[in-house]
DNA sequence: ACATTCTTTCAGTGTTTTCTGAAACTTCAG
DNA sequence: CTGAAGTTTCAGAAAACACTGAAAGAATGT
């Protein structure tokens, strides 16, 4: 005889069913942004899950192995995206993942802005000073060219740090306001 | 006997060292934010070139294969960064790519919206639309969460369309007033 | 000191992505 | 129609990247 399941058990099957959905696109997103794809699908669950996770528990709900789930903790901790808690009188470390969307835009702002932008603005930097006094009319175009890319660059770095500095409060009145 | 090089001689290697040096960091910031090296770099050695390019100039230049130079050379055309030249009374096929960092970026925002913001749109809200009526307590915050982010989303994804459909000429001074 | 529990590391392996090069195809001039 | 010039495709090779699992290292309690 077939158990007849309960709402509660249909409904915890859709759910866990939409839930891989998310962490599995997630990931997939994630590689297409050069981020890990395993990286991007626990901070996936961790951002879904409203309790800390064990490394065990991430292990077994993504089918990971041990390493793999310790590295990419640890390159998400690096990232401030999650963070580990302590519960007392356990041993294991477990843990949860900032929740507020603003705040995680905020830290992948600041990361890439580290990461990324800041050491292409030194090497556009660089290929400038390297190439303006040059007398050839191919280096002219491209000291210009760079010239033009870094303006951009530091004006787009310059924006992002001011959006990244403000209270989220502040600048979605702002943009709804100005998307009229 | 050594010869004692030219002026311009000098000239041109600092430029082709500060040159290749700019297109080997572009490549690698490219496959930070998941785009392939090669086609990264074809797309830099295209920006700071003032002439047309064929795919055999590209080849020698970057040391690479037919194959990977036309893949890539599609690619770049299917962004739009880059447009085919044909010369009059030639048969070869040339490319030259759009110089101005507002419309590239542009280019890079529409595309990227396009391949990666809309369908990721579609997937927070099929989730969403999966969950909502669920009465699962986990799933519940499931819902809650994946609704900021779909919200977040779609105001990141307006703001950058009507940015994209501004002229720089208007952005820019905005910019730039905005970050006194 | 020792056992237990948990974390960290990393050599070896597996997977995915990218690249090569040669063959097939297209285009065009003569 | 034929051959030369150029383009496209794609199977297999190479390179880059990610993952596993087991061993070593910490930390804690007894």
């Amino acid at each position: 005889m077939i158990t007849k399941p309960t709402n509660t058990g249909t409904d915890k099957v859709a759910y866990l069913a939409a839930r891989d959905e998310f962490i599995a696109q997630w990931g997939a997103l994630g590689s297409a942004w050069g981020i890990n794809r395993t990286m991007a699908q626990i901070h996936a669950l961790l951002m879904i899950t409203p309790r800390p996770l064990s490394t065990d528990d991430i292990m077994a709900d993504l089918q990971i192995s041990r390493g793999n789930a310790h590295t990419n903790l640890r390159e998400l901790t690096g990232w401030g995206l999650i963070r580990s808690v302590i519960r007392k009188g356990e041993r294991k470390e477990y843990f949860e993942a900032e929740k507020d969307v603003w705040k995680i835009f905020c830290i992948v702002t600041r990361e890439r802005k580290r990461r990324e932008i800041r050491p292409a603005i030194g090497v556009l930097k660089d290929c400038i000073e390297r190439t303006e006094t040059l007398r050839d009319p191919d280096a002219a175009v491209f000291t210009k060219q760079t010239r033009a890319l870094l303006e951009f660059v530091e004006m787009a770095d310059s924006i992002l740090s001011k959006i990244a500095r403000s209270e989220q409060s502040k600048v979605v009145p702002w943009a709804l306001k100005w998307l009229k």
